[in-house]
DNA sequence: GTTTTATGTCGCAAACATACGACATAGTTT
DNA sequence: AAACTATGTCGTATGTTTGCGACATAAAAC
């Protein structure tokens, strides 16, 4: 039960943004990703303590945001970081934030 | 059933504020309490497309989170963003993303 | 061509989130 | 002190997320 279509692009747009990466097994999977450098194939869930299905549930929705895309090579997919995706997000993210962050309003 | 304890606590915690941004009305509150500058009270549920009740629970998680306070006034509630850890937080969001985003690694 | 391997999808159960009306509390006004 | 006002909390309905085993598919190895 969520009212999405009443708040603005903007507002939407970073929630399901800030939603994708608010799962630790998400950043996880970021974080491996970057440190392998390489774009790796779905062994990713023997670095991970869930079940493999599961990991690939959180594999479909960082996809299916675009943070990450995966390529199929043979039996394996290798997966990788889609830099120009994460920049763009982290871009709005950060508009976003300069607007609320930078002021100084601290009540106490 | 989450399985949260078992990953490591820079992720824990980043996955935990990026959880509490992934709504759009809680980001409304934030950017409505940026622009009016002023700390007002809780008449930003007349401002968001949802009734009191909602907008007090998601005020709620704000304020338990840390990123806004509320001090009583009276009858009313002045909520204001808390500048310093808002900027602690987003400190730990770009640390993170800085390990990530700036290498290029896009597989196309 | 059968077996093995890497992966995705389905269906379910448990947990969590969202939204809201009804009620509770506590300060203000009269 | 009675009525009014601003706010929070409780209970509940409905929707979404998480996690996983069982099954499906399709390439590779034998």
């Amino acid at each position: 039960m969520i009212k999405p279509e009443v708040f603005d692009n903007e507002l939407q747009e970073l929630a399901n943004f800030a939603k994708v990466i608010s799962h630790p097994a998400r950043l996880a999977i970021l974080k491996y990703l970057a440190e392998t450098k390489t774009c790796i194939s779905g062994d990713i869930s023997d670095k991970l303590p869930l079940s493999r299905t599961t990991v690939s549930q959180h594999l479909k929705e960082l996809r299916d945001s675009g943070l990450i895309h995966g390529e199929i090579d043979g039996l394996k997919i290798n997966y990788c970081l889609c830099g120009s995706s994460i920049e763009e997000k982290l871009a709005k993210f950060d508009d976003f934030f300069s607007k609320i962050a930078c002021q100084e309003i601290t009540c106490k």
